[in-house]
DNA sequence: CGGAATAAATCGTTGGACACGATCGTTAAA
DNA sequence: TTTAACGATCGTGTCCAACGATTTATTCCG
């Protein structure tokens, strides 16, 4: 039993849904059904009732629902004793471009200026190849992308989630027609597009 | 952080040695080395003082242990509520090689009789090649051995420690001028093995 | 009812994580 | 100074867990 299993049993016990619960992880659902099954084999006890496509908590699964619940509040507790948040301090710079920053920053913003207080941020819009020699230079310290892929060998690199990469176009246009759509069939057309690394 | 790490580190500084603790773990001590730097490297503490060869607990060490061990008591404590363990009944047949139940068994069996009162148990001497079917067969549950290697596919093995391989012979024989002694250095020779499978 | 949509389970594949053995550097004992 | 002991590190191999695709089962709706 490990704690990853836990955490994701509580996720799945708050959404009561095996699917939003992969998308609140951001992994898929097949990997949430092994990790609960884990779970349940390991106890020998099954935790979820699934009543048709109804999810439901056991007896078991909501006495494993507090214990899990004490423990994660045990280690954020002593995680904080480790990390005396308050009093981190200093700057952070992040490059954010604008699509994503209007979207999720406001949220992190918030959460983030509430735990560190003290740590003055400068956010500033991502809009070219630099990245790799800022990151490398310390003139930054983080980078959100909306990227295919990441391969820069000296910056860690971290995927948070994907999203769908969607066309749009007027009425009538001729690509409208094309279904399922490639890239290869944009060849030749105008489009505009999210900025990419 | 996994619940893995932290019973490796409550090894350690139970024993206060990460050698001992490796072999208390059945694992390689680079292994345990992995770990608690793994464990360090994400609460960014340093929980053992390495001075020289010695290992000491840290103050945040100190703090961990605590924690650790208030964990690893939920979960047992938790474990027990869903296996209730006082009501398992009926019988388990073992097959142990002599070698092992005098040294290893009496511990054992003393802590399992504790546990599992209502369980009547059976210990057969293993002596011959018939492990396959008897398992198979289930005319016994569970066998205990000293081999090199398993490789049985319908049966579940997991390998609990390793013992060396030592060899003695009387003063004077010829074969202690060979050092080391190979397995190909017995041929011709006689002796008497502990069993195998 | 019957077809579409939705959700969890299952299956086969693959990349990353982890355990291992070997080796290095350091320290303490001889 | 030598030797033994111990933890750290490195390179390698293996296994597990996450993934995407598919299957199965159920619910929704016409």
């Amino acid at each position: 039993m490990e704690f990853r299993q836990l955490n994701t049993f509580l996720c799945v016990a708050d959404e009561l849904s095996f699917t939003r619960a992969a998308q609140r992880l951001c992994m898929a659902q097949s990997s949430v059904s092994a990790q609960i099954k884990a779970l349940e084999d390991e106890l020998a006890v099954k935790v979820f009732d699934r009543i048709g496509r109804r999810v439901l908590l056991t007896d078991a699964g909501r006495k494993l629902y507090t214990y899990a619940r004490r423990m994660t509040e045990m280690t954020r507790e002593m995680r904080s004793q480790f990390s005396n948040d308050d009093y981190i301090r200093g700057s952070l710079t992040v490059r954010v471009p604008e699509t994503i920053a209007s979207i999720y920053m406001p949220g992190i913003i918030k959460a983030f200026v509430r735990d560190h207080p003290k740590v003055s941020l400068r956010m500033i819009n991502c809009s070219d190849e630099q990245l790799r020699e800022e990151l490398n230079s310390g003139r930054i310290d983080l980078a959100f992308l909306l990227s295919d892929d990441v391969h820069l060998r000296e910056v860690n690199v971290k995927r948070l989630r994907s999203e769908r990469l969607v066309g749009v176009a007027g009425p009538g246009h001729p690509l409208l027609a094309r279904s399922p759509l490639t890239l290869r069939d944009l060849d030749g057309h105008h489009f505009l597009r999210p900025l990419t690394d």
